[in-house]
DNA sequence: GTAGATGCAAACTTTTTGCAGACTG
DNA sequence: CAGTCTGCAAAAAGTTTGCATCTAC
């Protein structure tokens, strides 16, 4: 994977924006003015996805895909939480995390992937 | 909400499919032959999605919508499991999610929404 | 009888792809 | 220089909608 601009500027946003929830039209929309093109917006968080830095998930009612940044290391080893009312992200301690994932393993015939878990909820502003 | 029959027909074929994720495709290819058109599809799952008795989710990779069933009472009161590689789905133990949401609502400013969750992992037999 | 559902086809939105030119290493 | 990436525009895939008709209550 080359180290181009239009990845620069797509990688800024997202981290600029890794407590939000993001549709491609949203990122797009951020990033025009910086010259890059829809196809490679597509085309390179297809990429990241893949490479697990970012991860895609959807939202009660729409129908595009909703992508949320998960690119520092760390994000692997927590869950993270999503207000289902604003799209609002933290990360939960991770070792409460592991404590839930523990818990999960010991119970059931599954083991749990953090990083492909979202948990849902609602932020303290949206009660 | 009428009663009508393709809703039946629609009705059935998830309950029989509530341990996988499915895509409209998917379920039209099912339904066809009883006699529902595609748009009723999408429209009375439309419906049971504001009814929470259907849970939208994203497939990595995927750009359709997925839905999985939700359809009984007790399955808004524990977390469901899905294989990330097979899309099995199971339902963890009610005693073991309250104890999870208790930990992410005491640790975190957020209210664990369970029935809008979903946690990934792999199951045994894709191990 | 009336409000609500359906089927069909057309419209729309979102995502993917082919290709020629540009850039990275 | 070779392999990869980009932008554009066209194509494809997935979803929604208008309307006439039919059905549930």
């Amino acid at each position: 994977m080359y180290a181009t601009k239009q990845r620069e500027i797509l990688g800024d946003f997202l981290k600029k924006n890794s407590d939000k929830l993001l549709t491609v039209a949203m990122i797009y929309q951020g990033v025009r003015d910086s010259g890059i093109s829809k196809s490679a917006v597509y085309r390179n968080i297809a990429a990241l996805e893949k490479e697990k830095l970012v991860q895609r998930c959807s939202v009660e009612g729409k129908n595009e895909a909703y992508f949320r940044y998960l690119g520092e290391e760390a994000c692997h080893n927590h869950f993270h939480i999503t207000c289902t009312k604003c799209g609002k992200t933290v990360h939960l301690q991770e070792n409460v995390s592991g404590k839930i994932a523990e818990l999960i393993n010991d119970t059931s015939d599954f083991m749990t992937d953090i990083g492909e878990t979202t948990i849902y909820g609602t932020c303290d502003k949206c009660r």
